[in-house]
Order: C-alpha cells, then structure tokens, then sequence
DNA sequence: GCCCAATTTATAAGCGTTTACAGTTTACTT
DNA sequence: AAGTAAACTGTAAACGCTTATAAATTGGGC
C-alpha cells in the first residue's frame, strides 16, 4: 500500500480550469462565485475525491476547530449527560470537543486557568460546566480572547444557561408543603463564597422562601449540610434523625443527598414515604427507579443549549451583544416517595 | 476584549536567541541540540508558554498533542469513568484529550470512519471503548496511520485491555452454584456478531460453561436476551416470571440488566434475595447502593491502562512490539442480592 | 598552531489552505 | 456604443511548523 499522494486544491483548481482562490471560494460556499464555476468546482472535487485538509485551513484562517468543555468531574451523571449533549451540538456545527476534567482538584484548576493563553492556543471557546470560578479566574478567562459560554454559573460576563435554584427549591418545598407537611428539614448543599457557582446556596434560599411565603420559620436544627454526594446525604439523614429529630418531610438539596438519604433511612429500618416525605431536585438517571418525587431539570437540554450560545459567539466574533442569562423550566415529578400528610 | 497575539515558535526563538530550527528540535527533543541550548529553549518556552500550534505542526508533517477518546456514548457510567482515568493520563502525558461519542448511532459511526483520514490531520492517536467495530473499519484504522489502542475489545491488531468476560460470568454463576442454587437463569446480552466487541456473548459462554462443569444443563427457557439496559433487563425479568417459570437464581449479564430485574421483581411485589437471588457484573456506581451482589471490574483501571498503552505507542513510533491483549482482574463483591438456598 | 571530522546551529523551502487586494468580466445605463 | 457599477476571478502573501541542506562552531590529533 503505497502513501496516496494527497488531492489539492491546487489539482481541483487545474481540473476545473479556475483559479485556487475560487475553488476554495466555492467549496465553502462564500458568496461571489458563479453558478456555473461551482458546478464546475463542486465536479472537479468529487471527481478528484478531493478532501480539504484540515491542518492547512485552520493554520490558515486562524482558527483551530477545537472547544473545550471543562467539568469539575467528567463521571457524574449530571456532567456526563451535558457533556454528551454539547458534544453533539459542536460535532454538527463542525468543532471537535475537549474535555477538560478539573478531577474536583483545585490544584487542576490553578494549572488550567494559570495558563489560559496556552489553552486559547489550542481551542477557539471555552464552554464551562458548573465551574466555581474567583474574580480572578473570570478575568483571566475574559482577557484571553476566548468565546466562552457555561452552564450553571452565576454572575458571569458571558452567555449563561442554567436554571432557577431558587424556584427550584421552592417549588419542591412548595410541593411538600402542598402535601400538607409544615415540619421540614432539609439536607443542604454548600460551596465557597465569592465564586461563581451559587447552586447550593440559591436552593436554600429557595427552601426558606417557601417556608416564609407560607409563615413557618426554618427551624436550624432541621438544616444540616450534607455536600451534594450520595455519602453527605447519608450522614446528614442519620444525623437528623439520631441526634435531632424526625421532621415530617425533607428536602434534599439534589437528588444524589436525596439518594443518601432514603439509604440512611433503610439503614434505620424506616422508609419513604411510609416515615417521611422525601423529595429532590434534578431527577438523576437513578430517580425513577428509586420513585423519588423530584424537580426536574433539563440537563442535556442546557448543555446543548450553551454549546449553541457559544457556536453562535463562534461564528459571528464581532457579535457584541451582551452576554444573557437563559433560564430552562423544571417541573415537578411526582413518583412514590412524597404524600400527603395524615 | 483583545485577540491575545499567538506565541510563535518565533518567539521562543528570539527570546532564547537561537534558530526556529534548534527551538523546533529542542521542543520534540530530537538529538543534536546542546544541552544548553535545551536549557534555554526550554526556559524561555515556559516563560512564554508557548505550545506548538497543532494545526501548523501537522501540515509540515509534525504531532498535533491531540488524542481522539472514542466511546459508544458518553453518559453511561462506565464510560464517563473510563474516559476521565484515560483523560487524566492523556493530560499528565501532554496530550489533550478529543471526546467523540458515536451516540449509539450507526450513523454516526458509519460517518466517523468514512473520514478517518480527516480525524488524523487532527489527532495523533485514538482510544476506543468497546467500540463494535467491523473488518473494514478496523482495516481502515490501521491504514490510517494512527496509533491506536483500546478498551474492552476483541480480537484487534492494537493494544487491547479488558477482563475476562468469560471468566467473571463463571465466576458469577459459580456463587450462585456455590449458594446451592441450580435452577439458573440467565439474562444475557447481544451484540452482533462478527465484531470487535464480544462481551455479551462471552459472559454467556461463561454461564453456560459454569453449568456445564457443575454437570448441569442450560434450559433454553431460562437464558433471555436483556440487551444490556435497565429497561431491557425488566422486560426480560418480567416475562421470565410471568410466562416462563421462576429460577432460584437469575445470572444477569450486567448491573444494569441486574437493576432492571430488581426493578420487576418489586413491581410485581418480590424481592431479591427473598423471591431469587440475583447477582451481575461490573459493579457499578448503584450497585452498592442497590445492594446489588456482583463481579466488580476494574473501570477506571482498564481506561488508564489503556491510555498508558497508547501514549507508549505515540512516544515511540518506531516500536514494532506485537499488540498485547491485557486482561484485568475481576472479583466477586458479595452484597445483600444473593443467599443461600434454603 | 593548523586541519579535519564531528557536533551544533542557521537558512530556506515547503506543507495546503485562506484572504487581502488587484484585476477582469459582465450587465446595465444612457 | 461607450461608460460604469457590480460581479466574479486571479495573484500572492501569509499562517506556524518541520526538515533538508548548508554553514558555523568545537575539539582533537599532529
């Protein structure tokens, strides 16, 4: 098998009687070429097998085909779902994707954004999932001349897609609330101040909202921090109800604390809904198959909707509109782990 | 918002005040470069941070430092944690790491390798997981020029790690046999044949061969095809119970077939292991929450070591090492799904 | 000290595109 | 039929790197 010399636009060009500059013209389909000499091109190509080469055109034009995606953890489902989402939307609109893990290691994080302009060497965007950025990291981001977009971010000088934490929350809270429930706890998430990821704290916020709008007072002994894994949920649940007390229902910052808890509860020789009303937020893969009772987000809807926004800054470098904030709609799912109170 | 000018290796040039030529060599270590010239290069490189452009490099016949992970889809979870192990040894190696999900589509596949030549202007290896690959395509890698290697595959002229499938479902059906349970059943997986992916029809094997050495015999009524899928396991739980005959013991191919025949078992008001014992394989992220008794396999293992292999084979290209198949160890963790037959 | 070989460094020619810019047609106007 | 604007096409210079090939430096042996 000897190496194929490789077809050129140069032989496209011969081939067709036309200039290389039109050719390449016509290939792309920019305007200002005749309709008989892109007949002519678009034949001299196929016949030629011609395939432009890739390495040539982004050296040429500047760019290089690639977006990042940085995850602080590419295993969670929720990233995975997101990632594979974005993905799509890139590979149609023709740029590969990178995947950046962050391995929920800071020191990562402090690599990656400590060399930005060596990342903006190799990729044209940047789209960021749920990353707790400081001041500084943002402004680095910005300077660097990458087209950037997130998910899940707060407070961010570019297009964002997320949802509203602290509707969420309420609207679960509301739900229990709704089932007659007025003794809650809830298993709260937490993160770093000054950052810009603000989940946790939105939802907790939603969760006291609720209980105020229906003038109940949160009682602290009911709100323990319990992370946003499986094992927080777990401990918090225990020790809610060994070392506190039982409420009558709990919310749980996300599903997977939500997962945690209806373990601590099994472990306890109790259950949901049977002992308490146990609700979510996120509606993880998992959920439906444990019946847990909660707010739904559209996860690959946002990933895919960012990875749009940021083809778009792609596409159009000069756009100056100015960066949006997109909210998706949650909904309640109502499976077998919430009821009405007696 | 300015374009940050790229770092050329120009630049890298000047400021070390050598030759592109020795910064070029310096950078890719090749002999002939002075130890301290190699000093200065590889200063004033950091002090620049400076990385080659990809594209620029492999049109003048260079690397690019990308790797293509290519997975049947992103958002299970075993691949999201084999892709983050390889990810994390890519990027230690300095490679950036090109996720390519085929989507579980054909399509997409099909296109995909019909371009194999373009991904190779872009990457310069390329790590599959348990991609169900066919003669051409796997002829069509291998003239590609890409180093490859893979995760989870079968009988391919590359670097291969995996497990012994055949080997962990006789060890899976052996702890049911051991139980003292002989009235098996198997829901079992399928892929088509002929392929680099022979996983489903291994762990049959297994099964079948567990049986055999127990001097029993398979009843073709008790082996169902499951896919591999939670609602593919259900189904086929389902119909065993409803229309075929109840085992003592149910072998499923795996976690996710295992949840699924949970899932049955509790809608039609059973339970594991009460009603029958259930074992799987993998091990996966729910299978201890579930209970779940297993062959756990070592994922994140399989996708660094296979990472390793790659990145081996990209820093030595001449290597004419035969390609290894690797097999990984499995072992039985035994939760509350299975018990002793009374 | 001088010459030659060995080692290191520099020059310059690609690699296959894109894209200003200049040049040529074409198609109307008048 | 000439003039002009619009439409199209061509020329040539990047883009940033690799790599022959040529040039310069170094070090030994005499």
């Amino acid at each position: 098998m000897t190496k194929a010399p490789r077809v050129t636009i140069q032989d496209v060009a011969a081939l067709s009687g036309l200039s290389i500059c039109t050719v390449s013209r016509a290939l792309r389909h920019l305007p200002n070429v005749s309709e008989k000499a892109q007949a002519k091109v678009t034949d001299a190509a196929a016949k030629l097998g011609y395939k432009a080469s890739s390495a040539a055109a982004r050296l040429a034009g500047g760019t290089t085909g690639f977006v990042a995606i940085i995850v602080p953890t590419a295993t969670a489902w929720y990233f995975a779902q997101a990632v594979e989402a974005a993905e799509e939307v890139l590979a149609d609109s023709g740029y590969d994707t990178v995947l950046v893990s962050l391995r929920n290691r800071p020191s990562v994080q402090r690599k990656l954004f400590g060399d930005l302009a060596g990342l903006a060497q190799r990729v044209d965007g940047v789209l960021l999932l749920n990353v707790a950025l400081d001041r500084g990291e943002i402004a680095a981001l910005e300077a660097s001349g990458l087209a950037v977009a997130s998910v899940g971010m707060h407070a961010v000088p570019w297009d964002n897609v997320g949802i509203d934490d602290q509707e969420a929350a309420r609207q679960a809270t509301g739900h229990l609330l709704g089932l007659g429930h007025w003794d809650l706890a809830m298993l709260a998430g937490r993160e770093p101040a000054g950052r810009s990821v603000d989940t946790a704290d939105a939802r907790r916020r939603g969760f006291e909202l609720a209980l105020a709008e229906h003038e109940l007072t949160v009682d602290p002994d009911l709100v323990l921090d319990a992370g946003s894994s499986i094992e927080g949920g777990r401990r918090a649940m225990t020790e809610l109800i060994e070392n506190r007390r039982m409420p009558s229902a709990v919310f749980a910052g996300c599903d997977e604390t939500a997962f945690g808890a209806l373990m601590a509860l099994r472990d306890l020789g109790l259950s949901a809904p049977k002992n308490v009303s146990v609700i979510g937020i996120d509606d993880h893969q998992m959920s439906w198959f444990l019946g847990l009772t909660t707010i739904a987000q559209p996860v690959a809807d946002q990933g895919a909707f960012a990875a749009n926004l940021l083809v778009e800054r792609l596409h159009h470098p000069g756009n100056q509109n100015p960066p949006a904030a997109h909210l998706l709609e949650t909904k309640l799912v109502e499976r077998r782990s919430t009821r009405r109170r007696r």
